[in-house]
DNA sequence: GACTGCCTTAATTATATCATAACGATATTA
DNA sequence: TAATATCGTTATGATATAATTAAGGCAGTC
């Protein structure tokens, strides 16, 4: 589960916010001290930081500063008045939120799991790691190799598989028929580029409602294939 | 310059937040309608997307969702009522900001512009990684070879995007319609000059609002074309 | 060793794109 | 303003490319 660094003197704070976040199966750690924090901050790797503005020792400004020197994951600031928020923003700190104390702490929990959820969306390499694509009523399963098209099964040979599979993965992107015949036939085997061919007619039969106008698999002519999201 | 897309049903804060957004450089489509909102934003390739809640046609909650089952871009909702966004946030929409009718404008700007910076942070400058050429309003992407204009997808031959690309990467410098044929059409390929007019005739159809009053490729009289930036 | 299913190849049909030419429009020059 | 050169536009047939279908061969299985 994702770790937090909370940075804030009042303790009766720091541990409300401790305790929420641990029912929802983070793990935190606390700090008081804006020297020590900073130090804590950029030795440990945590996915997100919850820094209060007035601190001993360097303030929330400067620490949020210099974390996100070094730092990609998600910042959120607590502060007590509302209109540092704008203060916060101006500067450019790159923090990713703001709260106002007091606050709720189901509030802050919600926060956090949108940060952390979206930081995961962005940063892990779309198309590779995911075991399933889905896409518009398409869903393939790499692990067991089997295909839905609006809920239903289709069974699918080994190398439509495979093709399918490849274009999806990388969506938008076009493909000659060569490309693909390279990577998918592998770079020495000689043959027929229409093996392409044949095997995408046979995918748009499986996946198309109308072969003659496809939602997924789209022909750019002159060019090659590539699959439209 | 990252480009915006509002779907929003009141014309006079869609206006508003337009303006705003085009003082900051940023390039501002607007659609009223869900649905035709919907298929705008799948269609156009944009930076940013700002929804307001209450739509003719699909609502914002319905619209985030899809959006985000899609794109990876932030999503800015604009509610009328505060507590609307604890139900967003509860929905797990993805949505990445929130913002309450009346909002000041500056603020808006200032979010926009957090969220493109944080984008860019985390998934470091996509428009140079994804092959992008952007000006005026005309989006060209080299891998999937697609042509948007003011976000609308237009459909481009190999040809006439072979065309508009080479044209389009070499803004101001003139080239006669033989340099075109000659490195379009290769060298020793023999044929008529008057192909390139075609094309360029093609092209102009699909990109200029105004064909006898062109935008973007320019006629040198007596000595070619050239992209004018 | 026969059967089965998949892959490949090849041949045929369908289709999108392109090049050409003819004509109309517009800019340049005298 | 008239003449001329260049460009814009449109339609059409040719060509290149893709879709489709069928058949042969190979590999794996029983």
């Amino acid at each position: 589960m994702s770790r937090i660094l909370i940075i804030e003197d009042e303790e009766s704070i720091a541990e409300l916010e401790k305790d929420y976040l641990e029912l929802s199966n983070f793990e935190v750690d606390i700090e008081a001290d804006g020297d020590k924090g900073l130090q804590k901050a950029l030795a440990g790797n945590y996915d997100m930081y919850i820094l209060d503005l007035m601190l001993p020792g360097l303030d929330g400004f400067e620490l949020c500063k210099r974390i996100r020197e070094v730092k990609n994951v998600p910042i959120l600031m607590v502060t007590a008045k509302k209109e540092e928020i704008d203060k916060i923003r101006g500067l450019g700190l790159g923090a990713d939120d703001y709260i106002t104390k007091p606050f709720s702490p189901s509030e802050l929990v919600a926060r956090v799991k949108a940060h952390l959820a979206r930081y995961d969306r962005l940063v892990q390499s779309p198309a590779i790691q995911k075991n399933e694509i889905s896409i518009r009523g398409l869903r393939i399963d790499k692990a067991s190799r089997r295909v839905w098209i609006n809920g239903e099964e289709k069974v699918f040979t080994a190398k439509e598989f495979d093709l399918l599979t490849f274009l999806a993965e990388n969506p938008n992107v076009i493909f000659s028929k060569e490309q693909l015949f390279e990577t998918l036939w592998g770079e020495e085997s000689i043959g027929d580029i229409s093996t392409v061919t044949v095997h995408v007619n046979k995918i748009r039969e499986k996946i198309e409602l109308n072969t003659s106008k496809p939602q997924y698999i789209e022909t750019i002519w002159g060019v090659g294939y590539r699959f439209k999201v």
